[in-house]
DNA sequence: TCACTCACTGAGCACATTGTTCAGTGAACA
DNA sequence: TGTTCACTGAACAATGTGCTCAGTGAGTGA
């Protein structure tokens, strides 16, 4: 569960240059290729690394607008709530939390207008009681885990 | 910008099993591997891949934490926090918004205790005048792209 | 102190894949 | 009709992969 340096400097290399393969990280880490193979099986059966899947931009996809909606659901309808929600391509992502609502959700729509439709898709649903939207103007920080895998990594300096 | 029915199944095919290569690919789509290098290509140029970054698990690496920071910031000092924010690797992503806040980040922590280390080192910053944090429980959707991406290769079915 | 375990090293092998180029084909379009 | 474009299928050398092996050194427990 913990990752030491070595397994550090792997993720941030894979991280920077994905192309490169396991031969030449190995050269650029100055470990041997067996090394790197066995970090790299270990960090991925650990669930460290979940893939290497393509990183698709909504945006570059012609899905440019990003919101978040805090959802107040009634109570016991929650299932439904998420079986529902799962079935919208527009939800990305969806939290349950503490605070004020009781959901929160990342949508995704083709323009302001397109919004609309996407969030009557989403609180249009029994179990809604109350919904408030957010709508994304810049994103000053892209969704990134580097910082936060070199942290981890100097944490338990081996 | 738009994709074709091809990029979709290629994109789904990779998203599902990306150590496949080039040639694999081919052979599963039933096309030649020049066409599969070439729409690769194309989609990384126009960004609508981004990469093959390796996709990590912050709870994996000690961080099973997830919470939802709503900022309200002092006009004119937006700039001040931004880059604050950039800096503490325990904030994934940062985003300015419309709506009752004026920010939106998702945090990480090692545990609730730490949780409050994080909130600390987030909003004890001048410039930050209320911070609501909701406290992610469950996660019934993880951040998914496949379903946005068949429904985007199938709007311009070629 | 003596095994024992574990991770790493460096090497080797057969095999598959990659990057690249090429000419040929068919569809779309002016 | 002629041009452009994407796709095909093939070829080539170069490289990387999966796999195995024996040897080394550090750390652990009896």
């Amino acid at each position: 569960m913990a990752i030491d340096h070595l397994d550090g400097r792997l993720i941030v290399l894979l991280a920077e240059e994905p192309r490169i393969g396991v031969l030449e990280a190995s050269r650029r880490l100055g470990v041997a290729r067996g090394t790197v193979q066995a970090r790299l099986d270990r960090l991925q059966s650990n669930g460290v690394i979940r893939g290497f899947g393509p990183q698709v931009d909504p945006a570059a996809l012609g899905y440019p607008v990003t919101a978040f909606a805090t959802l107040q659901i009634r109570q016991g309808q929650g299932s439904d709530v998420r079986t529902h929600l799962a079935t919208v391509p527009e939800v990305l992502e969806l939290h349950t939390t503490t605070g004020s609502g009781d959901m929160m959700c990342r949508l995704v729509a083709r323009s302001n207008a397109d919004l609309q439709r996407v969030i009557d898709l989403v609180v249009g649903f029994e179990g809604i009681v109350r919904a408030s939207t957010a709508i994304v103007m810049e994103n000053p920080v892209p969704l990134r885990i580097i910082p936060l895998v070199r942290q981890a990594a100097e944490d338990d300096n081996d």
